[in-house]
DNA sequence: CGTTTATGTTTCGCTATGCGAGACAGAATC
DNA sequence: GATTCTGTCTCGCATAGCGAAACATAAACG
């Protein structure tokens, strides 16, 4: 009983030498790669934009923009003449969601509420999606102006304090896989993101958690924890909020190691069913 | 600029008379189908269980898995030798959420908590996926036991005040082909079924809203009532919750009147942007 | 208005692509 | 060490899906 995941980069060439992976369905992964286009900002798209972006001729867009659309996961907007998001990938997320352990997840709200709290910020658990981190779950503190990052909401890898903690605790093979990609998508800026990252490790090794000083967003700062669920698989825990509210010393001090408390309060419950 | 997009139902032969549709695109069908069959009961499935669910033969799941595996759309667990759906699917659910618009939400959720509070419920919004009701956003009371059901969240089309609520609204049109899927899903329990949509139809012209009396799930009452955003979408409201909390009085003389004002309210602030 | 430029959809012949029966190969159970 | 699960790989075949080009519609000019 082999396996073919022994990878999961995107972008790789799977066979031996000749052409590509006869493993592989492209026709699947274009469809998926169209629906990757609608990202938040952008509701409505063309199909030449469509086209445009994915690298997709046209005809071949409209056909499986088409047959998306049949399938619920994308509406076609008659007066705009333009597709958008159905409601048929709401579903998957929402399963997606609570595939993760629901119990857990009621047992640990109140702790990361109270977190949340006392720092006027935020708390969120993420997993890595490519190069990012998604949140699926996330508490907001009362504070008058919290983040409005909900749910499925992205952070950059490489310079949020969840995506380094994440980047921190992974194997070392693994790690570098993904360190190559994020060097490969911008050449310019690696220097500097890949110094963030080390700083990272090195904190995670001295504190047990990362920092992030407005390096994702200039205006947010936060400290991550990563996690290994029983499962085995790793996640992150953040703990952040508007720069002005949280000085550096303060995450430093206090909610930094407050939120690995948190993580190894966490871990804990899990072990014991 | 004629369109492909005449009809959505799935089953329909959408070519003159020969085979099938040269625009479907099988492979994206099939591929989609099987992150289908991961509902939130089942997070873990083999090929030969996803083979059983789908009729695709073995070797196209494999073949298909793999792609949705390395394009992160699933997971693989090596221990269990099953696959479980990926990070990659949340995203796409996210960027579908922000889509309908942010601002509205933020501007409505504080009345649909008022409202949530008061009926010691809980107040959501959903759109139709299929022949299901899908919550786009769901506030609970602060009531003790309030029901776990987030965003994502899926409720029959046919039993639920919600998905009564938005067949009720519906063009004839549109509406006879929904209800025939969902004759032909069930003709057994079609009659009964039958008669509770009618019976919302004459509430919804009736009274302005929708009900639910245990008809989806034994435990749950409520009342729906239907909503057309800006771009002409439909969607519905419920308000709902534990049998033993609502009386059929109190939904029918109170909350339900409430909920119709509650979609009143949303209507006026749209128009006025 | 025709003309131009922008859409998005359909045609249609070709061939690469994805299909699937069957062979194969590990695990688990006895 | 059979037997019976599992899931993956082989490989010849048929066709599904491809995409250049043609077509069709709508809007934006003067």
């Amino acid at each position: 009983m082999t396996s073919n995941h022994e990878s999961n980069d995107i972008e790789r060439f799977d066979d031996d030498l000749p052409g590509k992976d006869r493993q592989f369905v492209t026709a699947l992964a274009r469809g998926l790669e169209l629906l990757r286009c609608f990202s938040p900002g952008e509701r409505h798209l063309g199909v030449t934009e469509l086209a445009r972006r994915t690298g997709i001729p046209k005809p071949s867009v409209s056909r499986l923009a088409g047959t998306l659309t049949k399938l619920g996961y994308l509406d076609f907007s008659v007066p705009l003449g333009k597709y958008s998001l159905g409601s048929g990938v709401l579903s998957l997320g929402y399963a997606m969601l609570s595939s993760i352990d629901v119990r857990l997840r009621q047992i640990i709200k109140p702790y990361m509420q109270e977190l949340a709290e006392y720092s006027r910020g935020s708390v969120s658990i993420g997993i890595r999606d490519r190069l990012s981190m998604v949140y699926v779950e996330t508490i907001r503190g009362s504070a008058p102006i919290a983040l409005q990052r909900g749910i499925g909401a992205r952070l950059a890898l490489a310079t949020s304090s969840m995506g380094r903690a994440y980047l921190a605790a992974l194997p070392e093979a693994e790690r570098n896989l993904l360190m190559d990609q994020i060097r490969q998508r911008d050449e310019q800026a690696w220097p500097q993101i890949k110094a963030g990252i080390e700083q990272g490790f090195r904190d995670y090794a001295d504190r047990g958690f990362c920092f992030s000083f407005g390096e994702w967003d200039p205006e947010i700062v936060g400290v991550g924890v990563p996690f290994r669920d029983s499962d085995g698989s790793l996640m992150a825990f953040n703990c952040g909020g508007p720069a002005f509210i949280l000085s550096r010393e303060k995450l430093e001090n206090d909610i930094g190691p407050k939120l690995v408390s948190l993580v190894k309060l966490v871990s804990n419950v899990i072990s014991r069913h």
